[in-house]
DNA sequence: TCCTCCTATTTTGGATCCAATATTGAAAAT
DNA sequence: ATTTTCAATATTGGATCCAAAATAGGAGGA
């Protein structure tokens, strides 16, 4: 079997839960404070409740869902604060992953970087939401395993996972996706010239815009804790 | 029930077990690149494969073991580099809850980080080297804590039980532990003149102390992954 | 009507058993 | 002697079953 075919389907029923969980949080097929029921999700899934529960215990560690003892898991609500403090994270931990990215950087390396950044174009274009996300993600994250510190990459991606179910809606709006690729741009740029502050600057209004627009979804009260009828988990 | 007794004895099995698993790798009693095998611990903490593979579970997520499917959990090894690469990202992530801690620091928060300081030296003085390290925890994290930071604080603990396994070695000595005393004198000090850029500074004096003291111990090569010979786990 | 207590039900926690995969070691071929 | 193949063994992955805890609902009492 080739890697590639090895990567499509994971060898796991666990690794391939963990994905659909991902999958059904990002998406908001899973709704923030909505406890998880084993038995209904496992029987959804066609697995048993062991992998199942193993997956949760990855998600536990990664903040997207909360363990009580003998009361199971929900998914993770995040107040406006919270996300506040997730971003606020995120700038001191990227503004060191492009620091030493810019300070290493080969001609190699934003090769990937454009055609990261093309890809975002073309999603954007096509007003394909999800693309566009995925495309989006990989940009950043192509940008910051340069700086060669694996151990930061992955923080930083624990920290994009967890604001996924909130982030998913950014890019239903053609002018956020506009605005996106217009920043893309203008790291990239910075990029070239190897201006790293400038290109901490550019990535920092990036996320700062973010946090602006989900400030202005949510402020009208923090999600509530359900407990129930969510609809089935196709 | 007291609820210290409910938090003497965890309620449940996995929470017994990763109690037991953080303390055998933080003691070295199982070694950094063993691999774990499931059947043996289980049978000597007295439970089930089941609740083993989910503490398991946590602490991948905690970057304390990795975990390749269908070969198992091995202790995490970490080199020189991956050492630094964490301690740098304390750096970060602890500039800012001492930040923002002394902007929010209430005089009773002063008392407790006396408290903590004082069971630091007391442990200090008789050459007690878990309470030590259990103490200058305390007063870290007290500290932290402080900031109002929750998701900030448990990146910072994680990054800390990462790297455990080998800073337990630092107090044996007797210069580090009064060394240790005296920078935690003068971080409160600091403190107590809400003076920010000197408690970042006395506290990153602290922590560069503590790598190159790993370097000197560590640079004559990396630990090896074992595959047998760990003493069992009483 | 409201509160308390107790029982029935639901849900999670864990043990055991079996299946699937990886590893080891020996035999055979080059 | 070295490499390859294949079977035997060890180890992990997962399903099922049972136990323990929490939740929900109703009866009884104030």
């Amino acid at each position: 079997m080739s890697p590639d075919e090895a990567r499509r389907r994971p060898p796991t029923a666990q690794q391939f839960v963990l994905a659909e969980l991902r999958r059904a949080i990002t998406t908001g097929r899973l709704r923030p404070g909505a406890p998880i029921r084993q038995d209904a999700l496992a029987e959804e899934l066609q697995v048993s409740r062991v992998p199942l529960r193993e997956a949760l215990k990855t998600l536990q560690g990664e903040g997207l869902v909360t363990y009580e003892a003998h009361r199971g898991y929900f998914v993770e609500m995040l107040s406006l604060d919270d996300l506040r403090e997730v971003y606020r994270i995120r700038e001191l931990l990227e503004e060191e992953a492009v620091r030493r990215a810019v300070a290493v950087l080969a001609d190699a390396d934003l090769d990937r970087l454009e055609a990261a950044q093309a890809e975002v174009e073309r999603a954007s274009a096509a007003g394909d939401v999800l693309a566009m996300a995925t495309a989006n993600r990989a940009f950043h994250m192509t940008l910051f395993e340069c700086a060669g510190m694996p151990r930061l990459v992955r923080l930083i991606r624990t920290l994009w996972d967890s604001t996924d179910a909130y982030r998913s809606m950014y890019y239903g709006d053609s002018g956020n996706r506009e605005r996106v690729v217009k920043e893309h741009r203008a790291t990239l740029d910075a990029l070239r010239r190897r201006a790293a502050d400038e290109a901490v600057a550019t990535l920092n209004v990036h996320r700062d815009h973010a946090v602006a627009e989900l400030e202005s979804v949510l402020d009208d009260g923090a999600p509530r804790r359900e407990r129930a009828g969510e609809p089935p988990l196709g």
